[in-house]
RNA sequence: GGUCUCGUCGCCUAGUGGCUGGGCAGAGCUCUGCAAAAGCUCCUACGGCGGUUCGAAUCCGCCCGAGACCUCCA
């Protein structure tokens, strides 16, 4: 099926074709991995989970997706610099090496981020390559050695600069971004760079080193400039290295549209002289209780945080399904549960499909035109909503102990499908829980006395059983025990 | 100041010019000593004011309100 994405360089809703009409190559700016990663952050991972799942699975596409981990920035070496706040016992130990530190810190909140990611449902196996930016420095080098070649970069005190006005002159900035140069809200962040520069929306493609900070050694027309990689060189290099340019799809939050991916699109086309990605998708932030979240306002949460609450990573992955990627959602504790149960009722489905069919199983359900439906939801823009919509007024129509025999290994068929994307349930018969002998003799027992109307002996049993985490609840005939 | 998005039932989220979207919550019923589960039923909203139209939540205008981005926050 045709997948229709919305295209931050059309500005459009395109039908989505690879450019070499087989695999689909994805690029993904990943986390900067100074901190664990929190829910805004996930969307945007869950974004591209979905992204790349649909592509696959409604598509019938291979896919080939990269995820970068920038593990050299500010923020990290801020980190993991001696003295650092930050640092924590589980890191290691610290050496006068600011590289080595570097690492342990980066490794440390990498692998958080990976454990992060097998939680809420992406697969490490779904990816070609996840590389780290510090081990793409030479290529970073060469892209840099081409820019300043062509006459789009310059040096200054150390550090080297892309030549926004000179590379005006040749191509168009501002593909992703409507750019007013003249009414850019001047010195707020400006003044917080120590570098010079030679226009004021000059980007920093090689930072000179500071004492006491990684560094590596660089060598470019003829002077030795030890320092570290800006930040938007690195996307541009890996993307380069591992899918070629321009690759189909690059993705990421909406804040990247600019500065960073514009600066990807001029770098590349500067230094490689091709376009960058065919399609470029953003998803959209995420409030939480109707507000940006943020530490000032007491609502911003790890994804952690949420676990030691209680919640479920999955129930998580569910929820933000709820919302296209592409519009605001607002995140609450009570969408949370609301997305829990919800999901539920699905799973209680697909297990009863699993169930024995009965004289009342007779309604035969056209499961090609359900699937039609789910898969052109999904192929429009990845819009989740629609589907689960599409889904839960089937279920409405349709209660699983009715559907014919005949029917049921195809509909499971269209929840596995739909699962290969949501990825949030399990297709498969209800386990049998192992319910302990004590347990099954307290049920046996209070069953005995309920039916002795012996109502006082019953409910203490009740307890008893409650107190052992089970709950037993009454059917007409007999009864039942569940986990709490 | 500039650019842009959005205001839908208690909450969250869809939406085509006319045929009451979905989830959660809530109400009633069935069941029922209690409790829970399950099933059935109900819950007709679209920021305000004008306009276009036979008919608008859906198109146009104005207003009000919320939010985002504007040089390294997903």
């Amino acid at each position: 099926m045709t997948i229709r994405l919305y295209n931050t360089l059309t500005k459009r809703t395109e039908p989505f074709v690879p450019l070499d009409g087989k695999a689909v190559r994805i690029y993904s700016c990943g986390p900067t991995v100074y901190n664990f990663a929190h829910l805004g952050n996930l969307r945007a991972f869950l974004f591209t989970d979905i992204l790349q799942r649909v592509l696959r699975v409604v598509g019938g596409y291979n896919v080939r997706w990269v995820m970068n981990i920038t593990d050299v920035d500010d923020k990290t070496i801020l980190g993991s610099a001696l003295c650092s706040q930050t640092w924590l016992p589980e890191m290691g130990g610290q050496t006068s090496d600011a590289n080595a530190n570097l690492r342990l810190f980066t490794d440390y909140y990498s692998k958080a981020f990976f454990d992060d990611l097998a939680a809420i449902g992406i697969q490490k196996s779904d990816f070609v390559a996840i590389p780290r930016a510090t081990d793409y420095i030479a290529e970073m080098q060469d892209l840099i050695r081409r820019i300043f070649d062509a006459g789009f970069a310059y040096i200054s005190e150390g550090s080297i600069y892309f030549n926004l006005n000179e590379w005006r002159k040749h191509a168009k900035y501002g593909r992703l971004f409507t750019i007013d140069a003249e009414n850019f809200q001047q010195g707020v962040r400006i003044d917080a760079d120590e570098y010079d520069r030679e226009s004021v929306s000059d980007f920093v493609l090689w930072k000179a080193r500071k004492d006491g900070e990684p560094y590596w050694d660089f060598d470019i027309n003829g002077v030795s400039l030890p320092g570290r990689p800006g930040w938007h060189i690195e996307c541009s290099a890996m993307g380069q290295s591992l899918l070629g340019l321009p690759f189909d799809i690059h993705t990421g939050g909406v804040d990247l549209r600019f500065p960073h991916h514009e600066d990807e699109i001029a770098q590349s086309m500067a230094g490689y002289g091709c376009e960058t990605s065919n399609f470029w998708c953003h998803n959209e932030f995420l409030e939480v209780e109707g507000r940006k979240m943020s530490k000032r306002f007491g609502n911003f949460f790890t994804l952690r945080d949420l676990m030691n609450r209680g919640l479920e990573a999955l129930d998580i992955r569910f929820a933000m399904m709820s919302a296209q990627y592409n519009s605001v959602l607002n995140f609450t504790f009570f969408g949370i549960e609301s997305a829990a149960k919800a999901r539920r009722r699905v799973q209680e489905f697909i297990y009863d499909l699993h169930e024995p069919p009965t004289a009342e199983s007779n309604t035969v359900v056209n499961t090609e035109e359900l699937q039609e439906q789910l898969y052109s939801a999904l192929a429009d823009n990845l819009h989740t909503p629609k589907a689960l919509e599409r889904l839960f007024a089937f279920m409405n129509e349709n209660r699983p102990i009715n559907i014919a025999a005949s029917s049921r290994n195809a509909l499971l068929g269209v929840f596995g499908k739909m699962n290969d994307i949501f990825a949030v349930w399990e297709i498969k018969p209800r386990p049998s829980r192992e319910i302990p002998e004590k347990v099954k003799i307290l049920a046996e027992r209070r069953w005995q006395a309920k039916k002795e109307r012996n109502f006082a002996e019953a409910d203490a049993l009740r307890a008893e059983i409650t107190l052992a985490g089970y709950a037993m609840k009454d059917g007409k005939d007999s009864y039942t025990l569940e986990n709490i």
